[in-house]
DNA sequence: TGTTTGACTAATTCTTTTAAATATTCAATG
DNA sequence: CATTGAATATTTAAAAGAATTAGTCAAACA
């Protein structure tokens, strides 16, 4: 019946998630995959063309996840810095806990498959709107003033960002100093994000 | 005569700059400098202990002639946000002008030698202090409160930076479009700074 | 007809080897 | 002390081959 097949789906992808998100894109091998779950290899090429199209859609999978909680989480929250703290703070746990699945997109900006780059984009698109929507019920509230909603918002997304490579960058050496390093991130883009805001304010 | 040795040593310095500046670190030769000069290879190790002290010395050196140069510029400068949009102005100037150079130094995150390491950590900490003078001056003026000048100043330093890299980052692709994708880098670097620096404002 | 597999092929990565380019040293010279 | 040509040591590049892994397909199955 339908049902299972698309179960299997899942069950592919939540295999394939756990084996990207602790060793890596690279790291994992289609066989390995099958194996968690006493599939044959071809399979998984029945649910999907490609390794590449996989690790898309577990990515996908993964920052629709990220999504919804982030959603769920901003419902009840109306001040705009108390916002912008939730997200820097779910996005941190989401890296922290998937970080080789999003490692590998952080590190091969060279040749990108198209559909990663797909994938990549509308993420920074929705992030981009979420930020945007925030800042505009801020300026509807009065609390801020904002000229261009769409460039400020672009400005904090890159800001906050590129904080984390920057910081990322040099502790490439360091490798599994990571939680630490990871928090200290996180307090340094939220006190950002808060001089920004006051920056916005009216 | 002593000078003569200086001058040798400074004129290896201009070709090396040159060489480096143009073609990057791994893609120029110690024969190559030499030949500009027409000088032999030893002569170059009789000064340099070998190319990465080179490399390094060369680094050191335009970062210096960078640093008197906005020194220079920042003399009569007394607002804020007009010091910190000549910083970045000048220092986008130097970027465009020695790319290459300073590309090695982004790029080799990793394996960078201890002597390298150390002249970036300096110009870091250089443009760390001086930001930490403007915002003391906005401070003492009473244009701007700062609770803490450190971390405040390491906050917009971090911010700037990381929103250089991941610009860069994004459009590794498009090799010879820096030009305007560096003017581009700057006008985001700019309005950042000034919505961070507002946030500061008393 | 839609799913599943084992066995096969193709592509990629990893190793090893060798050759070439380049960095680095040094004894000798003015 | 400054300088060099020639020699050596290291690093990179290319080629070849082996091994791993991605991806295909005809046949089986339910």
């Amino acid at each position: 019946m339908l049902k299972s097949a698309d179960e299997k789906r899942i069950k592919i992808l939540e295999s394939a998630k756990r084996r990207f998100a602790h060793y890596g894109m690279s790291k994992t091998t289609m066989a390995e995959i099958a194996n968690d779950l006493s599939f044959s290899k071809a399979l998984l090429y029945y649910y999907f063309p490609d390794k590449n199209s996989l690790y898309c859609a577990v990515l996908d999978y993964v920052i629709k996840e990220q999504e919804e909680d982030i959603l769920q989480v901003l419902k009840p929250v109306k001040n705009t810095e108390k916002a912008i703290m939730l997200i820097l703070e779910k996005r941190m746990e989401y890296i922290k806990r998937y970080y080789n699945l999003f490692e590998y997109t952080f590190n091969a900006s060279k040749d990108v498959s198209e559909d990663l780059g797909k994938v990549i984009i509308c993420s920074f698109e929705k992030q981009h709107k979420q930020i945007i929507s925030i800042l505009k019920n801020g300026g509807k509230s009065g609390e801020l003033v904002v000229d261009n909603y769409e460039e400020t918002a672009r400005l904090l997304l890159f800001s906050l960002m590129g904080m984390r490579l920057i910081v990322i960058k040099d502790l490439k050496h360091s490798f599994f100093s990571t939680k630490e390093e990871f928090d200290a991130i996180l307090e340094m883009q939220k006190k950002m994000a808060k001089i920004f805001i006051k920056g916005l304010c009216a």
